[in-house]
DNA sequence: ATAAAATCTGTAGCTACTACAGATGCAAGC
DNA sequence: GCTTGCATCTGTAGTAGCTACAGATTTTAT
């Protein structure tokens, strides 16, 4: 049995997250000490890991929360987890597309900027132009 | 000189939205009818078009606020703003990179679990165990 | 004149945290 | 046994960028 701040430093999680996380149920209300500190155990620390893991695929956390279900089921459906994937991958290629559309406005923004007026001052930055033009 | 109702079908930005950029300052606040309903003339409408193209690129509110007021200084400094776009540009590339991270992983996922458990159940979900394995 | 639509202000909610304040708990050294 | 200092506690408020009300008023159309 360890504290949280161990538990914080073993998944390089925040204190005041697994708090949080604790508050909105993904993980589980652990016991006491008797003076009201928080007892872990490395069960604890594997649910973390594993809510930490979904966190940086994208997963938001109440989609986190349906996984964490589904692997706690003992007749694990497979085809949940993987339209849950399935899911999260479209909504991840969508943002990735939109990026794109903006990395390539902002590259021809300054590609244009640092032709027309290398000396750093003109009273007609394209940048200002290409945001106030229709 | 129009209600906001027009103006926010003209930029297609919510009313709430458009008095949220108000209270930020980032639009002027503009004069009233007697009864206290918002005037805009097509100045506003401008402005405002020039903070959604700015949003849209991914800038911050506050980054947008600044390259408003290079916008409207008379002596406009090119540089200033082709550091702002450079900068954005990074921050994008960075985020494409990391959803490019995520979006691997995730494919991997999918394809292992429908390689391995077609039938869409399975006692030992790939998925599952890629997020609880360390 | 009246009904319906538009707008007003102000507050609370959303996601996923982060940052306090002020009160305790705990462990180690003396 | 006592003190010192770090760890932890609860609760609230703040962050970005909106969105969604409630309840009151104004404007517009008939």
């Amino acid at each position: 049995m360890f504290g949280i701040g161990t538990l914080s430093r073993e998944t390089e999680c925040h204190i005041e997250t697994i708090r949080y996380y604790e508050k909105l149920g993904l993980l589980p209300q652990p016991p006491r000490s008797g003076g009201g500190h928080r007892l872990y155990n490395t069960s604890h620390t594997k649910r973390l890991v594993f809510i930490l893991k979904a966190r940086s695929l994208g997963f938001s956390l109440e989609k986190t929360g349906e996984l964490l279900s589904l692997s706690q089921n003992a007749e694990r459906s497979c085809s949940e987890a993987l339209a849950l994937v399935k899911t999260n991958l479209i909504a991840v290629d969508e943002k990735i597309a939109e990026l794109q559309r903006m990395k390539d406005s902002l590259q021809l923004m300054s590609n244009n900027c640092q032709s027309c007026c290398p000396s750093g001052k003109a009273p007609d930055c394209t940048i200002v132009d290409a945001l106030t033009e229709s």
